[in-house]
DNA sequence: TATGAATGAGACTTCATTCAT
DNA sequence: GATGAATGAAGTCTCATTCAT
């Protein structure tokens, strides 16, 4: 669902795609896929132009260099992830348990994020590419506000500094189960959701005993 | 202490090393600084050669390929967190409350495999290089039968089935923090075991109350 | 004044400019500028168009390849010499001194010609680029013919083939100067200039000593 | 004769050549037949590597990249001019008449470097190539120096500046024939040598006429 | 007819792998 | 057996040229 195409909710906001727009998107989609299957270093452009049914003049007409593709493939999902998290964690009601909260927002990250190879690839990489590095903030640093806020309104009085922390935690927990489910079967991977939803829950009664 | 050196006790308890063991060591420990750094893709055998004090030539004597060292290497990690986490499940007292074994298991996790990059690397490069993923277990699958054994002298009544899904995310949970704490300074990755500490222990809780 | 522009008195003289042939004139002042800048191979023609202040396109329009822009560019440059050189050479009173002649010879191909970068462009790149040397004659070829004509009538006993000689030799050193001086400032220009004409009166003194 | 081969009387001071040695050598002349066919610009670095009979990946061990070998080049020809002209123009007997030096200087730079293909691709691509020109002083400038200190050693009261201004034109006219000798036939090339010993030497008269 | 996006051959450069010394 | 120079396939990127709009 949130793959990048154009035929998204979210992206068929843009007025009309312009012949570029649909190009670049075709470009970004093909990075996700290649970055996704093979990582960065392993991707080439060819590979990526030819999975965007172009040819790398194109490709090249759009981006820099092969680091610009990567470059945006992740600040796209980084805008993403900031808008889907900030509507999901702005309109929950605050009266919700903490564990509808956990299901609703681990299926949200799953389902819209973590499930795509383009996502997982831009996690991983940063790890390593030293252009990727240099690039990209680390995503999950962007969701951690929207925590941090989320758990200070029900608990007011708790430390900023452990709020912080249990943030990190939390946003760190959503990516577990991600390793190990990537090549599980459907069956297995939502046992495993169910699993982790479990945990963080768990984890987060510690602190907010009575949500 | 688990650094791929000749000097560790374990390795040098071999009788005595020959010198293509060592040879072949010092390649494996400059091949975890250099995939450590900057990925399997990146690395160069070259690089990797310089890092050992050899030449390439007398690299490819030993693998025959990149690849291949890529390959020993993981199997090497393989070999010592199976011995590692047998040891450790395989000893523990059973009347030991589980918060005190998680407490021992994600230390040791930690401290000697998760610290090291070039164990990080494997586990990485695991999701991209064709090579490795066709080449690598996933190492954690590894670690998984100690933990259901584990859990199954706790609760032996327990469904196998629920059991290892329990140790999945048992397992995946101990990585939980590694990808947040990579660049986190001393101070804050203490902190941030100790919650990981928590969030494991309070999901354990939910099936293993008593513990 | 030999600037290949519209709004030479020359070109104007046309009945009226075609569309085409301004946008002909236009391509190759463009060309005359780029080429002077950075020589034929490292021209593209994407910059020619743009100098010109058309596209690609319309670039491909008027020529066939990049190599037959080249090619105009010469032929222009080569019938401009043709005129400037017959008319020049033709209406010269022949009582007037060889001193003369050969001060607004040097001042004229100076002024008209090398001090044009496109010119001195043709002119350098005509011993490279494999397509300019197929195409293009050596323009001073172009000009001896009038000198062996001028010679010609000073000295009527002189064998056709030192004449020829003399000529050759005469066309060239107008060039000398070129390469020195085109990083020199102004004064330092002049003054060579100055010398330059020295060294030709010099030598035609040898075989003209009345003149 | 200045041939960069190895079996040159002045190259075969080295004490001896390394494998390394011959390989820089040998790319070292393609490079100057390669560029000297068909300019900086055009030269690919495989065709380099092709004519020296070996592989781009050598070529790569030894240089950078393509810039590396022209500037290499220069200074190897530099070099090799500076020696020629000091040594030349400091052992002249003072007593020779100037049209004897002038005599052997042209004769030697003619046979020794512009004759040389590598040599006049430099001479020229420093007009253009970005790399070149910001690399490659004008070799011609090098020369200068020991014709300065040869003038003013006949003509001790002439002004410094003036003898400069001499000196630069000799320097200048050296080269005068080059081009229009480049495509000439032998016999052809032979008097046009001749003719422009004899321009020098007239020109050189005016300043010492007793000489 | 004018435009400039698209194409893809080819240039430069790197690096896994081989092999002569 | 050790070394590291040599090789060349493959990757990134540019640009002459074409063609749909």
């Amino acid at each position: 669902m949130l793959e990048i195409p154009q035929d998204t909710d979210r992206l068929r906001r843009l007025p009309q795609q312009s012949r570029s727009q649909k190009r670049v998107t075709q470009i970004l989609e093909a990075a996700a896929r290649v970055f996704g299957k093979v990582g960065y270093e392993a991707a080439s452009t060819t590979a990526i132009a030819k999975q965007a049914k172009t040819s790398v003049g194109s490709l090249y007409r759009f981006f820099p260099d092969k680091a610009a593709i990567f470059q945006a493939l992740a600040s796209f999902y980084m805008d993403r992830v900031r808008e889907v998290f900030s509507e999901m964690l702005g309109s929950l009601n605050c009266d919700l348990p903490i564990s509808s909260v956990i299901d609703q927002i681990i299926d949200t990250y799953y389902d819209d994020f973590l499930s795509q190879p383009g996502f997982r690839a831009v996690l991983l990489d940063y790890h390593f590419s030293p252009t990727a590095t240099a690039i990209v903030e680390n995503i999950n640093r962007e969701i951690e506000p929207y925590f941090e806020a989320f758990f200070a309104a029900r608990a007011p009085e708790m430390e900023p500094e452990q709020i912080k922390l249990i943030s990190m935690v939390t946003v760190e927990a959503c990516c577990v189960l991600e390793f190990v489910s990537s090549q599980a079967d459907e069956t297995l991977r939502a046992k495993l959701r169910a699993e982790e939803k479990k945990l963080l829950v768990a984890y987060l009664k510690i602190y907010f005993p009575n949500d």
